[in-house]
DNA sequence: ATGCCTGCGGTTCGCAGA
């Protein structure tokens, strides 16, 4: 089973650059993150006649999750558990996390998540961030007690290591290079998750963001902050990892790839 | 040192992203 994360950066303004990724590399599973629109303006008609189903965990303007599948989902959650400590979600619930079960004939759960940006280090936005990597490793603890085969998908907006951007200096100062976000990653990772790039033998520079500006992506200043992170029982059965470097090169692009991963059927 | 680029809302500039 082929399941894809990939951060659109709006969904409906990258419709048919996302239609065109899709035809071509067919995968069974899609997490989207960053639909940055809610529900009912999702584009849902455009990927059921792709054969898809939809679950959207939608919001104006900012955010926004959705999972596609070929296969029904059922077991559906919208949101992460727990409550945020920060006060910042007293202005309005951010949503950032949707969860279903695929019900193919060996099930596989995907949880797709856009972790919070965190900028500018020091502020609330900072504490938003690191609170919610506690309630994401309470909840990845949770599904590990369950023993069944799951991957974590989406943009962590954390730089784990240098080996992780192409200028490691010029991230020094953000929140996705801190050494509290980076320490909060790796502590996920060990509570026994496996990373499909790791699992792939993925080399250095196998980026999955590049911005917009400053002609980041002709200079390949790119950096890895998308992820796919397997339970035991799904690491078990996997087959390989895919970064979609090419997509970067669409027209009207997202400034995130796909990362698309290959479990046994 | 700063902005570079893109999308959104709702009008054309401020905010957010990473």
């Amino acid at each position: 089973m082929r399941i894809a994360t990939w951060n659109v950066n709006s969904v409906n303004a990258r419709l048919p650059t996302v239609l065109a990724w899709l035809e071509a590399a067919r995968p069974e599973v899609v997490g989207f993150q960053e639909i940055k629109c809610l529900a009912e303006k999702f584009p849902r008609e455009a990927f059921e006649d792709l054969g898809y189903n939809v679950e959207i965990h939608g919001q104006k303007s900012y955010n926004g999750v959705a999972l596609l599948s070929k296969y029904p989902m059922s077991d559906v959650h919208r949101g992460l558990p727990g409550v945020d400590p920060t006060g910042i979600e007293a202005e309005g619930e951010q949503s950032r996390y949707v969860e279903a079960l695929i019900e193919a004939p060996r099930p596989v759960r995907v949880g797709c998540l856009y972790l919070p940006n965190g900028n500018p280090v020091g502020t609330a936005k900072f504490a938003y961030k690191l609170a919610w990597m506690e309630r994401l490793q309470a909840h990845a603890r949770t599904l590990l007690a369950q023993e069944e085969a799951f991957t974590l998908c989406g943009d962590y907006n954390v730089i784990p290591t240098p080996e992780d951007a192409r200028n490691p200096a010029a991230w020094a100062n953000d929140a996705l290079f801190q050494p509290e976000s980076q320490a909060a990653f790796r502590a996920l990772r060990h509570i026994g998750l496996y990373d499909a790039g790791e699992l792939g033998k993925q080399p250095p520079g196998t980026y999955t963001f590049w911005d917009y500006q400053a002609g980041a992506w002709q200079r390949d200043h790119g950096i890895r902050i998308d992820f796919h992170l397997l339970s035991p029982q799904a690491a078990d059965r996997f087959r390989g990892v895919e970064t979609h470097r090419e997509a970067r090169d669409m027209e009207k692009p997202s400034d995130h790839v796909p990362v698309v991963v290959d479990l046994e059927d």
